[in-house]
DNA sequence: GTCTATAGTCAGATAGAC
DNA sequence: GTCTATCTGACTATAGAC
């Protein structure tokens, strides 16, 4: 479909220049960036084929509807970089030859990805970090829906791995930590109550994702290796 | 305003029996729980008034708008529950005599009081807790501009505190362990995410707060008590 | 305080020409 | 594939009768 894609002849016997990126990406493009502002349902169509300068039709054309272009937004970046994490994570084991892995090594191939994403522009940039973050708090089925198919293997995969490393935590408890992971990173990545920080915080930039992450590592490595049960009394 | 809240004698001498709750309290009641639900945009007014049984312009008659009628419904609650967590923390200290507290009773001071109002329909209950969690993920400015006044006094409380406990964390660091457990506590009580896990997870039950506090608190406390540096490699 | 009626704007989606 | 034009319905907010 584009010349610049896939196929050098093609472009070249195509008797008009395309513009450097076709309509769907552009889109795409846009509608990530939206999105990750405002959110699902405060986010019209309108507006996002006036900012790309595209057809209003147009989204309808190429996704479908609304929440499948949601769907297509999210789906572009995060099934590459669900990819990367369990790579990581394979390789890591595999070098390690049945010895658990240390936390930390756990916790840096499931950050690393998304860290990458939030420094290269043509992964998202910070754009798909925070509607990724965000992702996780939108509210309605239409966002909701195909969460937890995307997310079912990362999910498993990285139990399995902590379960190893963390053989004193049984599975239900496990299974909320890595909850609790994902809800921290989710959303300290929106960013969205992070100004708040900005004035007590005098040289925080909430756009520094690599920053933020060295903060969230060692807390969530704690947060991970605490002893089980501590119990509410008097209330 | 209305004879069943204040004044018994005004309660004899109306001449009508009004219903059991007066409009404008039921706007809020249904509003919370809408809110909730849905989040902000996705809400409209006439879901409101409808549920409610009430006009559709009493809305804008009894709060302004729209935006103000969520900030009504998110200060009723909240005022009275960070008075409490304020109170707690003071009575704590006093009785540590100069001592810092120990970490678990900062963080039970924090969630105690939440988990009271999740417990207690008359505070809202499991409604304004999953709203509580909600609104600090809400995009748009509507939602966010009142947010930072409502929890600056709280945020500085348990800075000082926490400052006491774990001296050998920079003020800076510190601020973003309290942004760490705002955000686990918000995404974890606004429960969008943890459907998810119901099926791998055979016996929680989302809306029991009080286990998924348990849950919690051993997870925060080792977040926040831990060492501060550790440096990404080899990205 | 509560109601009806409506203004004025915007939404997502589609039919049909090109 | 892209466009215009439009349908249908929803939205917030307000004016004015009671």
């Amino acid at each position: 479909m584009n010349p610049f894609r896939s196929n050098v002849l093609a472009e070249s016997s195509s008797q008009h220049m395309k513009p450097p990126v076709d309509t769907k990406d552009r889109i795409l493009d846009v509608a990530e960036q939206i999105f990750a502002e405002k959110g699902y349902s405060a986010t019209s169509m309108r507006t996002i084929t006036t900012r790309a300068n595209v057809n209003l039709a147009a989204v309808n054309y190429h996704f479908g509807s609304k929440a499948q272009l949601y769907q297509a937004v999210f789906q572009r970046r995060v099934a590459p970089m669900n990819k990367q994490r369990i790579e990581m994570l394979d390789a890591m084991e595999k070098k390690a030859a049945g010895q658990p892995l240390p936390l930390e090594a756990i916790l840096r191939s499931f950050i690393e990805p998304a860290l990458r994403a939030s420094l290269n522009p043509k992964q998202g940039g910070t754009n798909f970090i925070q509607l990724l973050g965000r992702t996780h708090a939108e509210p309605g089925p239409e966002v909701h829906d195909f969460l937890p198919l995307l997310y079912e293997k990362v999910k498993d995969r990285y139990r399995t791995a902590l379960a190893k490393t963390l053989p004193d935590l049984s599975q239900e408890e496990l299974s909320w930590r890595v909850h609790f992971v994902i809800g921290t990173i989710a959303f300290t990545l929106a960013g969205t109550d992070a100004l708040e920080m900005i004035e007590s915080c005098r040289y925080c930039d909430p756009a520094d994702i690599e920053g933020i992450i060295q903060r969230l590592l060692p807390f969530l490595v704690g947060g991970l290796s605490a002893p089980a049960a501590i119990k509410l009394t008097s209330i």
